[in-house]
RNA sequence: CCGCCCGUAGCUCAGUGGAUCAGAGCGACUGACUUCGGAUCAGUAGGUCGGGGGUUCGAAUCCCUCCGGGCGGGCCA
């Protein structure tokens, strides 16, 4: 529809009934919304006064003209055209009717091909890698990392549905200080020791200790060797299993698990640092080695290289930038929790001065969750073993309450997440609602094959009733909510829409009759209408990754 | 002190490059079919969109300022 507004607006000018916009006024976007009042059309559009500024036009002529053009290119014989009024409302708004025809194609071409209904037309098809949760194998998953996995599944899930090729990436750190600390609290226990200061004392680690093989803990602990390092290195092995574990329960499943150490071993820290110094973004100060990020507008350089000669956390981004480049994608996506925000400007000019896009370099900061309860906050502390595992959160409220919980909301909007409000309305969740509809439909088709009634295979010409237009109407507003969170990079138009389809569906169930054996005809048609609706359902949560229950 | 994010109904949150945006769910209250799933449906109450100022024909939305909350400003990760 869109388009459709657009292409008018376009041969208008070209026609010369509108003038062109000068090349210095900014072009406005066409909008076209949804009008919450049903008297004012399927579809209505502002874009008549949006131009009287820049055009110094009464907004009623421009409308008129634009009505005009819209209405002849919809009598063009072109096989899709779906509208069948355009009026100019004062002051100067487009309302548009669909044609009840174009309702009907709609739900007989879901039939016909329901897995495609809601694939949008790709709107670029680009390599992609999207970088999330991340968080390192010193200890189990815990809530506060549930919210980067969920925004970053669900942006992954966007992307690919605008027709992009998505690799979803997980990197860690199995070498650092906090790994030797973990190693150092494992071989303290195992030895009977108390535990380290700073070390690690969650329930976890008497778990890796009665894990701990022997023949590994003998090598560890023999005379000269590395303990700490190698029962952190074997400690953080086992640790990242879980990880991938708790994850895969969530329903998310990573492609690529990227190590730090990897990055240095190889030397991708080394490379990316040697082309920043080409390029002439290096230099040597007090005995550190700098990146000159205030070139690209930041407030201060920044060190790469320790004057102990240790690389810092932001060396290996910046390695780790290349590397990801080096495998072909197109795109970099990082997400990251809030507090990140301070790195986010010296990577991308990092990526910049390396020669990249920085456009091509993006990180979405989801915003913390704060935990409370009872009113009173609770910190999550992994060192402390003073947390709320992801998998117990899971056991509580279930997968698919979860994701919904995250997709309705958006990433940025500060949370908190009472645990016991969250148990509590679990059981309240809007999914379910949801997934009721599509139950519900599931039944009434079981319903009906008992009956010896099946759907019609299309619906031409037949949805004469209001409440099969209204269902229909809602059926087929479907693609343009995928275009829309496509574009936005968000899912919660689609669990609004969802909710708002269910609705409409639970309406239409109550005024018309659908397993009616003595109007075979008439139940033909409303349970297509039916079927059409329970694939859009199933669609719509198949995007969120949730599942379509036949039954409750 | 500086920078970023946030403040919308009792609660949890949508809407935020203007108009046809004051919304949803939950909670509260009043009702509904002896037939297709009541995890449903119909209705009522509830908000000066944190306060103030500005731009505009029009601001929850843009600008300024104040208040309140979160997070950053390491040769930490």
């Amino acid at each position: 529809m869109r388009d459709a507004v657009e292409r008018a607006w376009t041969r208008s000018i070209a026609e010369g009934a509108l003038p062109g916009l000068a090349d210095d006024v900014a072009r406005p976007a066409v909008e076209v919304e949804r009008p919450a009042d049903p008297a004012h059309g399927d579809f209505a559009t502002n874009l008549a006064m949006k131009l009287a500024r820049p055009y110094r036009m009464a907004p009623l002529a421009i409308a008129t003209q634009l009505s005009g053009q819209l209405a002849r290119e919809a009598t063009e014989a072109r096989p899709a055209t779906p509208i069948a009024t355009v009026e100019v409302a004062p002051p100067g708004f487009l309302n548009i009717r669909l044609a009840d025809a174009s309702l009907e194609a709609a739900v007989t071409g879901i039939l016909a091909d329901p897995a495609g209904w809601g694939r949008v037309a790709p709107m670029g098809s680009r390599s992609v890698n999207v970088e999330f949760v991340s968080a390192n194998p010193t200890g189990p998953l815990h809530i506060g990392n549930a919210r980067g996995a969920f925004v970053g599944d669900l942006l992954c899930r966007v992307l690919e549905a605008g027709g992009q090729r998505v690799t979803r990436e997980y990197y860690f750190n199995d070498s650092g200080g906090q790994i030797r600390n973990l190693g150092a609290s494992v071989a303290a226990l195992r030895r009977g020791d108390p535990l380290p200061e700073d070390g690690y004392k969650g329930d976890y680690v008497a778990d890796l200790v009665a894990a701990l093989p022997d023949d590994l803990w003998e090598s560890a602990s023999a005379r000269g060797a590395d303990t700490d390092g190698i029962v952190g290195h074997w400690a953080a092995g086992r640790v990242r299993e879980g990880i991938e574990r708790s994850l895969a329960e969530l329903g998310v499943r990573f492609d690529v698990w990227t190590s730090e150490a990897r990055l240095h071993d190889e030397g991708w820290v080394e490379r990316a640092v040697q082309r920043l110094r080409d390029h002439g973004y290096v230099y040597e100060q007090d005995g550190a080695i700098w990146f000159r990020s205030t070139d690209f507008g930041d407030d201060k350089d920044r060190v790469i290289y320790r004057s102990n000669g240790e690389p810092t956390y932001f060396a290996a981004d910046i390695g780790y930038v290349t590397e990801k480049f080096s495998r072909g994608f197109d795109d970099l996506i990082y997400i990251w929790g809030a507090d990140h925000h301070g790195t986010v400007a010296r990577v991308r000019n990092a990526a910049e001065a390396m020669g990249y896009d920085r456009n091509a370099v993006r990180m979405l900061l989801y915003s913390w969750v704060r935990f409370v309860r009872d009113g009173q906050e609770v910190s999550m502390s992994k060192r402390a073993g003073e947390f709320i595992t992801l998998d117990e959160l899971l056991a509580e409220v279930g997968v698919d309450a979860a994701r919904w919980f995250f997709a309705s909301r958006g990433a940025t909007s500060a949370i908190d997440f009472d645990i016991e409000l969250a148990k509590k309305q679990s059981n309240e969740n809007p999914v379910y609602y949801v997934q009721y509809a599509h139950a519900r439909i599931a039944s009434i088709m079981r319903k009906a094959a008992e009956s010896g009634l099946t759907p019609a295979s299309g619906v031409d010409g037949a949805l004469t009733g209001a409440p099969e237009a209204a269902l229909a109407r809602a059926v087929a507003r479907f693609p343009e909510v995928v275009e829309d969170a496509v574009a936005a990079e968000e899912t919660q138009g689609i669990t609004a829409y969802a909710t708002d389809l269910a609705t409409t569906f639970h309406g239409f169930y109550r005024d018309a009759r659908v397993v009616d054996a003595a109007d075979p005809d008439r139940s033909a048609v409303r349970l297509a209408l039916a079927s059409a609706t329970r694939v859009t359902l199933a669609n719509a949560l198949r995007l969120l990754g949730i599942s379509a229950p036949e039954s409750m």
